[in-house]
DNA sequence: CTCCGTGCAAAGATTTTGCAGGAAC
DNA sequence: GTTCCTGCAAAATCTTTGCACGGAG
């Protein structure tokens, strides 16, 4: 999952440089872990010492923005996810920090008993789209 | 739902103040909207104009502590809710940036036509507790 | 050759922390 | 009288932005 990283840009139409694919590589190479910018920086700077942490923002945006990525929001720095076409969602541990993916559908993924070996003392859900003052139906509004 | 701000901070047994119930009754106050750090403080000020910034921040964490609030992490400031016992999530209007509550129990919110007005276009979930290393029952860990 | 991504540095936004004085209990 | 909350200010953290240069297409 590392040469590809290159027909992964291409495909996805964005331009290619040595940073963004130091960058997705780093975030490819992170594995089931969910970095933040500061850790994707500093893992990409392994193999481009010269990167900047301004490209990184950047090109996390970029990424997010092309669909590469997702972010998981969980107080704190926003940390980043492959964002995979399966329905998966995250398990925060609150001691040691860490976050997982867990693979559960939608229904299923609130009941604590269907997570097995996370203990699970709370749920957050944030739905996002539209509220019925911004639909699209009404008339336009900001943004 | 005003002049109950001392007997809910004295019940909780935490300690009274003038800012303390300046900020509860702020919150309070805001009815269904979901508050930033900043908006609390800003409100909170028509009736305390010297009080400080820090002390927001600190009387909320201690508010979060005790159980009055409860965090909801949506990218940029974290918003505030009052932490109701009914079970309620939250919509995020991707337009006008609104923070919303929907009346929706664990296993059916999930479902975008069971939130009538609001056009769902993502889910995030993230579940809090212990991951399989840190569980209690195998040895204690950090925290 | 043109466009736009990059590095650098500065600024912005949000939150935390240290400390001395004073209010709450 | 003690405790700990408060205000102020500085610092820490995370992120965005402006600008000139250079590499990608």
């Amino acid at each position: 999952v590392n040469g590809d990283s290159l027909e992964l840009l291409r495909d996805a139409g964005v331009r290619v440089t040595p940073q963004r694919r130091a960058i997705l590589d780093a975030i490819l190479g992170a594995g089931a872990a969910h970095p933040s910018a500061d850790e994707i920086l500093r893992e990409a700077r392994r193999r481009l010492p010269e990167l900047s942490r301004g490209t990184v923002y950047n090109t996390l945006a970029e990424f997010v923005r092309v669909g590469f990525l997702q972010t998981v929001e969980t107080g704190g720095a926003v940390r980043y996810d492959r964002n995979l076409d399966e329905d998966h969602q995250h398990f925060r541990c609150r001691s040691c920090g860490r976050l997982f993916d867990v693979e559960v559908v939608g229904q299923e993924s609130l009941d604590p008993r269907l997570t097995p070996g996370f203990a699970v003392e709370r749920t957050r859900i944030v739905l996002e789209g539209r509220c019925p003052d911004c639909r699209p139906s009404d008339h336009e509004r900001k943004e």
